[in-house]
DNA sequence: GCTAGCACTCTGTGTTCCCGAGTGCCAAGT
DNA sequence: ACTTGGCACTCGGGAACACAGAGTGCTAGC
């Protein structure tokens, strides 16, 4: 059904469009690419693609534009990633280097990418989830009150405030961080809530109250940040695009967490680079996302990716996206 | 000059341009408005506030348009401070208890604000200059690396991971660790660098190198943090606004982090409820922002506010402006 | 199976025309 | 001296219209 050329005129089709922005119509094509044969014949395998539903004309007497089920194709069989040129890829290594902490890395990427793709740009916060307790502080603020610190080896780190059951003295305090410490060292936190299960009853009584509060209070802030938080950069860049679906839609979706974790998929194949063409999204139909895994070897940490009109140059967005999730999955193994 | 009606006139232009996103028209303000006058007179009234550059017509035949210097007198003194209704205040308040950190603090404020003023919201983080020390943490990651967990008692968290030039056993880390806190503990952020001043020279000599580090980087944190980060949210309220200066402007001003500083106001003065119409803006000439100073009683913190076109409702935009600020200045005094 | 030619169908653009809103000015009224 | 009604003028925006150009589908020939 689909012979070697139609799918070049498709492959033609889908570079014109997404270089001029305008629906391209045989004459142009059987000339800028050297397809070898002439308009007419080109017209052909346009009613033929048209007819299985990869591009499609805006009105009639217009060029034809690729279909959401075109950009598939095109994704799936005739691109392939364009690699960064050498000249990007200093500049990406520099930029993240100088990062001083993980929130500093999560910025300077999701900017880089942005200023990379001239998109938007969306990061997920490394989860917590196959992170290790590094230490564990308790700060007495008054005698009724301590902060309790959470630092993970990734560099992250969780503090809230608590409010005591009782007086409690600064002595108790210390003893009380030297046994969580001893229990939680190390180990992953997945495995907190059963390591400190038993704890207040290796504690003499009067302590208990305390210190059932602050657990409760520790394994929230577990599962509360266990889906995390999401940054994004590049808005502006949306300023130029035009979206089927209104500006305000994708604006609200970027300031919408829940969303943005949506669209950036859901974690059944965490690592891989995947690309979400138009109404292949769950909302957002008009989009498209480029999105993939990121974190050190086998220790899948989060997703980032960008967002941007189903008219986009895929083969370089992709390059980008795979080229900075590299990279900062290198920085986050390396700190 | 300006008579009692005529600034009438001008406040009736004021408002209904507001609402209705017309220029004006002297039939429609006669109308609307009990001027008790006649079209023609009101028209009278017009040639002279235009005359005085407080209102301008797009073009001929068109009725008038405030200008920015229109505006500004009508925020001067034609206009009342719009107090929010006692149901807004439940829910602002409500909204912000919720709170569990400071990070939670800002992002729900800046939500809030984002919501009930219909408008781009802008909030800075409290700046640490008038901070104390509540307690310093050096944690040992391996033998040539600690991290630096700086809590202050406004609830912030300053982490950094700090190489040093030779290895160091924990228990040296544990002893600079008491000697930084007993040198620091409730001190001012602002006098932490003498205080720590002559402090290598209190330690054993083989143990300086690192200090040194190690409080080159303290130093390092406080000065690099003391311009704060600022956040915004409501960039999908932009979508329905026109603005004169393009929409791709003010999305990128809103990631400048510089500029949005910039037009959140210098610290001249920091506590007051500012307004600035459009040209007046150092950059965006086409906004206005609404801004005040937050944060507990005379211990000023940082600044707030909301961005939108000239065009805005500047009673009630300062009415909500004002409110999140003490609600907010409320919960950081008592947290 | 490819190509050339041709008739057809649109969109987008430029032109013209006209309506109506709104103004400025003037002369009359209070 | 201010206000008011009347009136001519201006200009933007919409409707109607024609037209050129791009692009297509189809058919007949190579």
């Amino acid at each position: 059904m689909l012979d070697e050329r139609k799918l070049a005129v498709l492959r033609a089709i889908v570079e014109d469009y997404v270089s001029t922005n305008e629906p391209v119509g045989s004459k142009a094509l059987a000339e800028r690419h050297n397809l070898k044969v002439s308009p007419a014949t080109v017209r052909n395998d346009m009613a033929a693609l048209e007819e299985e539903g990869y591009i499609t004309q805006p009105h009639t007497s217009a060029g034809r534009v690729p279909t959401d089920k075109g950009y598939r194709l095109f994704v799936d069989r005739l691109s392939q990633i364009k690699p960064l040129s050498a000249a990007e890829r200093r500049a990406i290594e520099t930029f993240l280097a100088g990062a001083v902490d993980l929130d500093d890395v999560v910025t300077r990427t999701v900017r880089l990418l942005a200023q990379l793709t001239r998109q938007v740009a969306v990061v997920q916060y490394p989860t917590l989830t196959r992170s290790t307790v590094r230490h564990v502080e308790l700060v007495p603020l008054n005698e009724r009150r301590v902060m309790l610190v959470l630092i993970t080896n990734t560099g992250r780190v969780e503090q809230r405030v608590i409010e005591l059951p009782e007086e409690v003295d600064d002595t108790r305090i210390a003893h009380l961080r030297a046994v969580l410490n001893a229990s939680l060292d190390g180990c992953g936190l997945s495995s907190v809530p059963e390591l400190v299960a038993d704890l207040p009853e290796r504690l003499p009584a009067e302590d208990r109250p305390s210190a059932f509060t602050i657990l409760s209070v520790l394994l929230e802030t577990l599962v509360e940040r266990h889906d995390e938080k999401i940054v994004f950069a590049g808005a502006a860049n949306l300023a130029g695009a035009d979206f089927t679906t209104g500006l305000r839609d994708v604006l609200e979706a970027l300031e919408e967490q829940v969303v943005l974790m949506r669209l950036l998929g859901e974690t059944d194949t965490p690592s891989a680079l995947t690309v979400r063409i138009g109404s292949e999204n769950p909302y957002l139909r008009g989009t498209s996302i480029v999105a993939t895994g990121y974190g050190s070897g086998d220790n899948q940490l989060a997703r980032l990716g960008v967002l941007g009109p189903t008219r986009m140059d895929y083969p370089v967005t992709m390059g980008a996206v795979r080229a900075v999730a590299r990279y900062v999955s290198q920085i986050l193994a390396a700190s």
